[in-house]
Parts: C-alpha cells; sequence; structure tokens
DNA sequence: TAGGCCATCTGGTCCT
DNA sequence: AGGACCAGATGGCCTA
C-alpha cells in the first residue's frame, strides 16, 4: 500500500479520532495515537500560532472550516468535527516527520555500521565484496558456533569441520567466497541443498579419508550462483599441502588418523559464550596471523603467504589456535581470545 | 528483464 | 510526550 505524502494525510490523526465508527479498532488507534492529536491540539493553546494560520491561511483551512457550518443548508458532516489543520500545524507535522526520518536513517546507519564491525570480524572480510546482511548475521553465527565448538574441545580443530560449520546455511556464492578465504579447492567443497558443506571429487585429502558426501548434493540454490562445476574460479590445489605450507605445519587432516565428518558443536560454551572485543581499529595494529581474505585470487603457492600477512588488518581466532600448538587448556585458550 | 539487495519513508506500537 | 523499534512499501542499483 503506497504511503501517503505528508499534507493530505494530516488528516489521519482527524480520522482516527472521528471519522471512524467506534469500534474496538477506532477506540485503540485513538489510544495509540495519542501523540500526534495531543500535538494538533497544541497550537490552539498558542494563539500566535493559531491566529495566524486563520489569517492568512489557504482555502483548504477555509473550506475545512466551513465544514461544519452548513452555511449552504447541506447536512453537516456525521462525526466529531475535524480539527483544523492549520499551517502551523501542518508544518509541525511535517517537521516532525522529517526529525523521525532523520532519526531512523542514523538508526539504520548504526545498525549498518555494526554490520559492517561484524563483518570484519567473520572470517571473510572484504572491502570490494561485501557479504550481504543477511549472509553476514549466518555467517556471524555458523562462526561462533565453530568457535564454540572450538572452546569446548579445547582441540586443534578440524579445518574442513570447520569450514563446513561456517558455511552452513549461506548461499552458493558465501560458501564459494569462505571456501576462497580458507584457500580450500572449490571442487572439492560444495554445499547441498541443505547449506551443509559437502567433500566430493579427488584431492590427496581423499586419499586419506573417505570423502564426505552428501546423500544429496545439487546445484544450491540462491542468488543463481555457480554450481560446484561452474566454481572453476578458484584454482585446484591440495587441501593438505594449501594447509601445510600455509601454516608451515602439517594438516590435521592429512596426520589425524580419522575423518569423523560434520557434526553440529554446541550453540556455546558452558552456556555462555563471551568474547572481548578490541576496539575495531586495533584489529589491524595487532593481527599477524594468515588466513584472512584478502579479496585476492586464491593462491596456487601458498608457500609465499608473507603477502598475506602483511596486510593482515582482522583477527582469526582459528589461525590463532592453528599456528599454535593445541592449546593444553581451556583457560590458556580463553586467554588467547581474550587477548 | 527478473530477482536480489539496499536505503529510505512511513505508520504503528511499545517503552520511558 | 517523545523516542526507539519494527515492518511494510517503494524505488534505485546491480548482476546474471
Amino acid at each position: 500500500m503506497p504511503t501517503l505524502p505528508y499534507e493530505e494525510p494530516a488528516m489521519m490523526p482527524e480520522t482516527q479520532f472521528g471519522t471512524f465508527p467506534r469500534d474496538c479498532v477506532a477506540e485503540i488507534r485513538v489510544r495509540k495515537q495519542d501523540p500526534f492529536p495531543k500535538i494538533e491540539t497544541s497550537p490552539i493553546s498558542n494563539p500566535e500560532a493559531e491566529r495566524k494560520p486563520q489569517e492568512e491561511e489557504s482555502e483548504k483551512d477555509d473550506d475545512e472550516s466551513e465544514e461544519g457550518q452548513d452555511e449552504n443548508g447541506q447536512p453537516r458532516r456525521r462525526g466529531p468535527r475535524k480539527k483544523k489543520m492549520t499551517k502551523a500545524r501542518i508544518d509541525r507535522v511535517k517537521l516532525r516527520r522529517m526529525e523521525a526520518n532523520a532519526r531512523e536513517r542514523n538508526r539504520m546507519h548504526g545498525l549498518n555500521n555494526a554490520l559492517d564491525s561484524l563483518r570484519k570480524v567473520v572470517p571473510c572480510y572484504s572491502k570490494t565484496q561485501k557479504l550481504s546482511k543477511i549472509e553476514t548475521l549466518r555467517l556471524a553465527k555458523n562462526y561462533i558456533w565453530a568457535l564454540s565448538e572450538v572452546l569446548s574441545t579445547g582441540k586443534r580443530p578440524d579445518l574442513l569441520t570447520f569450514v563446513q560449520t561456517l558455511c552452513k546455511g549461506l548461499s552458493q556464492p558465501t560458501t564459494n567466497l569462505v571456501a576462497g578465504c580458507l584457500q580450500l579447492n572449490a571442487r572439492n567443497f560444495i554445499a547441498d541443498h541443505n547449506g551443509d558443506a559437502s567433500l566430493c571429487g579427488r584431492s590427496p585429502y581423499d586419499a586419506l579419508y573417505p570423502p564426505y558426501h552428501s546423500p544429496d548434493v545439487g546445484t544450491p540454490t540462491g542468488h543463481g550462483g555457480p554450481s560446484a562445476d561452474s566454481s572453476k574460479a578458484f584454482r585446484s590445489y591440495s587441501y593438505c599441502s594449501a594447509y601445510e605450507s600455509f601454516y608451515e605445519s602439517t594438516s590435521p587432516e592429512c596426520t589425524s588418523p580419522q575423518f569423523d565428518g560434520p557434526h553440529s558443536p554446541p550453540m556455546n560454551f558452558n552456556g555462555i559464550f563471551s568474547l572481548k572485543h578490541e576496539d575495531p581499529g586495533e584489529y589491524g595494529k595487532s593481527c599477524h596471523y594468515g588466513m584472512r581474505y584478502c579479496a585476492v585470487p586464491a593462491r596456487g603457492a601458498l608457500g609465499q603467504n608473507s603477502t598475506f600477512r602483511g596486510s593482515c588488518d582482522i583477527h582469526f581466532p582459528y589461525d590463532i589456535h592453528l599456528r599454535g600448538q593445541a592449546f593444553s587448556t581451556q583457560e590458556e585458550l580463553s586467554t588467547t581470545f581474550h587477548n
């Protein structure tokens, strides 16, 4: 339903006051709409605001003032007499509407700023390819979930499972983005229509562990994104070698005895997940972690990862965990995250 | 051109 | 009374 411009709807409060029959809805609306009518009555108590418009007011107000006169022998309109919409009153309504619009704009800007801040602390951040709002929220939720799993287990995480958790419910383009962020071979990382990331195809990883297949792997919907076959944008390289060269250590998946497959991490750690944040502006100063999305194409040779490290401007706790040895205690892990 | 995403306006509702 | 919050409507922009 199209919204009405200021001027005509200036009648709105009047309508709510008396044009409608006195049914329940009308009464409720009358009660809820108090601010407007009361503002309208306020000029009455203000002689200046009231007298001036009467003298120099437009024909509109004249017409309104004549409504109750019944001067032409016409039957008077039913219902309570409408209050005059003087120029001052109209201006007042306009002003309040403009102020409300400005507040609403500021509110939404604040919300967007918060979303931008959120974009910067989730794994995939790019100034050139911003995640949509909904995808940002989904990824953030998955990220928290995945980190909660790290905290709850206190073990070096399974990268694949971590990525799978991150990508749950995300659109295909965002899934590709996350996969790119994490330097996975997109051919081996697709999502089924439920949004659950899956492994398919062959890779050195497959040679060690049976690939995890969703029983229903297909082209995901949403955004008209590329299917698994079309995700050639990502270079094909070994997940393990990438991992190892990137982290200068052996991939846990390549050495761990068993791939457990995806599982659902707990929603939180001990019922509470709190992560003390630095000021966003501090991220660039303190970050020295490697895995970060820098809006650069996936690199085949991740061994030369110095370029990634130097330009880092966000935290990536997952990388914090990967770089170091397995945290011995939950406290140590928490300390790291909180610092 | 259709669909997705976004910003903005707007009126309703709730809260202080 | 006034502000915050919310959701619907609308139009613009972008991309496949």
